[in-house]
DNA sequence: ACATTATTCAAGTGATCTATTGAACAATAA
DNA sequence: TTATTGTTCAATAGATCACTTGAATAATGT
């Protein structure tokens, strides 16, 4: 029984080479930021392309690359259209993707640290001890992200407040308790803006590195509203 | 606080650069099949190349991109140079981009049907039956890959009958007990067409889809021989 | 030292990718 | 209907990629 004949050879070139249209998908720069920002929460073409720093044209066409290799998915909206990851599997390929990212290029540290350069300020505290914590009510736990990405999956008892609003809802957070924030992982620096400012204003802070994608991805649970129609 | 200011995003840039740098490594059909391969087992480049079809000089090339991005480490063995994939988490990214692909791309059915085109002859059993089985001493595992890649690592208890050798070693196999046949992985053929040669022969005979890298990642042991010096 | 073998390097060409521009299209509101 | 807004399409130019070829390197054996 031949098993190299040409038609083989072939049939496992045409195969390799649909697993390289995903892997084109991931070899951009801006399309892995639109990931990103689609792993947190489903967006139109002009909030990806203002938030992505990138015209709408280039964004919709990042975009459908991204689609044709199914790593999205677009849904009409009235006039917009919006984006949304087609699978919780393209989830953890990302993941994966920055994992190995971690471990292996020591340079994705050096420019975190230079990125989050208050990164080692605050104590960080880790999925589990949060737990426990959460469990005793001696924490209080905030999802400084925008607000649509909280609604779209937070961390159970995550309380949602946006960076912007934060100063002007200081008030409202219990000073004898530690708060402890997150936001879209460990490559995201609203955290620690956030703490900054609440270790400026005397309370007691800690920082979760994982966000949303993470903490799922790790098998706890997630918490997400139900979506409000515009 | 300012949180988008010019050299927050310039660095943002760089990070997804750092990623994508990763991406625009496994966005090559070639590329990819070398990685596959050195799933399996360490090789040289001139092995690389005659199992992948392509020129010396290219696969070197490829290798050297793959290098860049730490997807694979590469050792002097005397002439040779042996490259070996760089970390099991490399392993875990390609397993989840095949898985990706998988899901969503119904092409890829579609090209593994033609490719394998007698996969539905046989019957599959599952890691968990296989497990139980090889316990009581049921059935007869068979490793069907070339010997190098047994060696690398294979299935607690499986025996390394290379597809070339099947035919002559017949003789060593009991006739009493079930064959259950394994290979590269779900797109590899080797396994069935060891299975077609056994069936023809009067075996009882199953198909593993799993292969040595998604039996480690379900977590299953796998056994290693210790690597044999030339 | 010399020849041999495995691998890498360097240069060149055709193919693919990326960002930009301005036009086209589709849904909504007036 | 017409105007408006969000998105996509089409064309283009510059950058990067892929494969080939032939030369350069590096280890080994004579």
């Amino acid at each position: 029984m031949q098993h190299n004949t040409p038609e083989r050879r072939q049939q496992k070139e045409q195969l390799y080479r649909l697993f390289a249209h995903i892997g084109k998908a991931l070899a951009n720069p801006h399309r892995l930021e639109l990931l990103d920002l689609l792993v947190q929460a489903p967006r139109t073409v002009e909030e990806l392309a203002r938030e992505a720093n990138m015209s709408v044209a280039n964004t919709s066409q990042h975009l459908q690359r991204l689609k044709q290799a199914r790593l999205v998915m677009s849904e009409r909206e009235g006039v917009h259209i919006r984006y949304r990851v087609a699978d919780p599997a393209v989830t953890r390929l990302w993941l994966e993707l920055r994992a190995v990212a971690k471990q292996q290029l020591a340079e994705v540290e050096r420019t975190l640290d230079a990125y989050r350069h208050r990164r080692h300020e605050f104590e960080r505290i880790s999925a589990d001890e949060l737990r426990v914590l959460m469990r005793r009510g001696e924490v209080i736990l905030l999802d400084v992200r925008p607000r649509e990405e909280y609604q779209a999956g937070h961390l159970p008892g995550a309380i949602s407040v946006p960076l912007d609003e934060l100063e002007r809802r200081l008030n409202q957070l219990p000073r004898d308790r530690t708060v402890v924030a997150y936001c879209r992982g460990p490559y995201c620096v609203y955290a620690d803006e956030a703490l900054e400012l609440l270790a400026n204003h005397g309370w007691r802070v800690a920082r979760l590195e994982e966000g949303v994608a993470e903490w799922e991805q790790a098998g706890y649970p997630v918490e997400r509203s139900p979506h409000p129609k515009p």
